[in-house]
DNA sequence: CGTCGCTCCTGGATGC
DNA sequence: TGCATCCAGGAGCGAC
């Protein structure tokens, strides 16, 4: 579910409401949803520490405690992060259910269970294998046109999965994946080594569109999606292709089509974005 | 190393 | 209505 845009969209919700508040205590539900917190180091690792900010990187949540410990919450597909009050009713599929200073509660909440918390030390961090390989931040300044002209010589995979590789472009899912290709009019099947120097560009131009307009519209809510407050975003209403199997196109009224591309659905305009 | 297919889960939609 | 099947926004793993 959540890619890039919705995980920055939790980050700034959530930041605003937690940073300064301390964990008190923490309940599990499902124990295999939380990793690097054993009972023994509840109080060394956890209790008592006070948040001092939200990163992220790519699709992973970085919520920094004091004493160098790090909660790493990646919400794969269905996972869900709420700053809940006490009394609020406890959603199906809440996993996990952090205990704040102000009495209020970070529950993490996934339908299908793939979701994943992290509590470590910094020292830690590297054993996060996801998050040690993650590729460049697509939104930063150091991804530039020549660095992603750069990542597509000598690769034989076709672009679609390409994009979708984090070790490639962190935080890139199939949503945004298929809309930066439609803008692009790049085929999702075309060879990424076979992508031209005008074409790459475009991508390049388009990735970080897609990107920055599903920031500014705080995410595409089609399912479960909501911010760290419950609240749904809008770039649903602005998808140009995924999940528009049969519908026009908007630029040239073509059927978009769906195909299963490396075992992902890819919506693409076939007139538009040709072999 | 690069690429591919399978797998972890629940539940909504679809088909018979 | 009941039941089976397919599909879903992600990524780690083993196989080749």
């Amino acid at each position: 579910m959540p890619e890039l845009p919705e995980v920055e969209t939790i980050r700034r919700s959530l930041e605003e409401k937690v940073k300064g508040k301390t964990f008190t205590g923490v309940e599990i539900f499902l124990d295999k949803m939380l990793k690097g917190l054993e009972p023994g180091d509840l109080d060394e690792k956890f209790k008592g520490k006070k948040i001092t900010g939200i990163d992220r990187r790519g699709k992973y949540l970085l919520i920094n405690l004091t004493g160098g410990v790090v909660m790493v919450i990646h919400l794969r597909m269905t996972g869900q992060l709420l700053y809940c009050a006490p009394d609020q009713e406890k959603a199906k599929h809440t996993h996990l259910v952090f205990h704040l200073n102000d009495m209020y509660q970070l529950r993490f909440i996934d339908q299908r269970q793939f979701g994943k918390v992290h509590i470590v030390s910094l020292k830690e961090l590297g054993s996060i294998s996801g998050l040690k390989n993650l590729g460049v931040e697509p939104l930063s300044d150091i991804f530039t046109r020549e660095h992603f002209k750069k990542g597509l010589r000598n690769r034989r995979i076709k672009i679609k999965p390409l994009l979708l590789d984090q070790t490639f472009i962190a935080g890139i899912g199939n949503i945004y994946a298929d809309e930066a290709l439609f803008r692009a009019r790049v085929n999702p099947e075309q060879v990424a080594a076979n992508i031209n120097a005008r074409e790459a560009v475009r991508l390049y131009t388009a990735i970080r569109e897609v990107l920055l307009e599903g920031v500014e519209n705080r995410g595409t809510s089609i399912k479960d999606y909501v911010d760290g407050d419950g609240t749904r975003g809008s770039n649903q209403n602005y998808l140009r292709v995924y999940g528009r199997e049969g519908e026009p196109c908007l630029k040239c009224k073509t059927a978009i089509q769906r195909k299963v591309i490396s075992g992902r659905s890819a919506h693409f305009c076939p007139k538009c974005q040709k072999l």
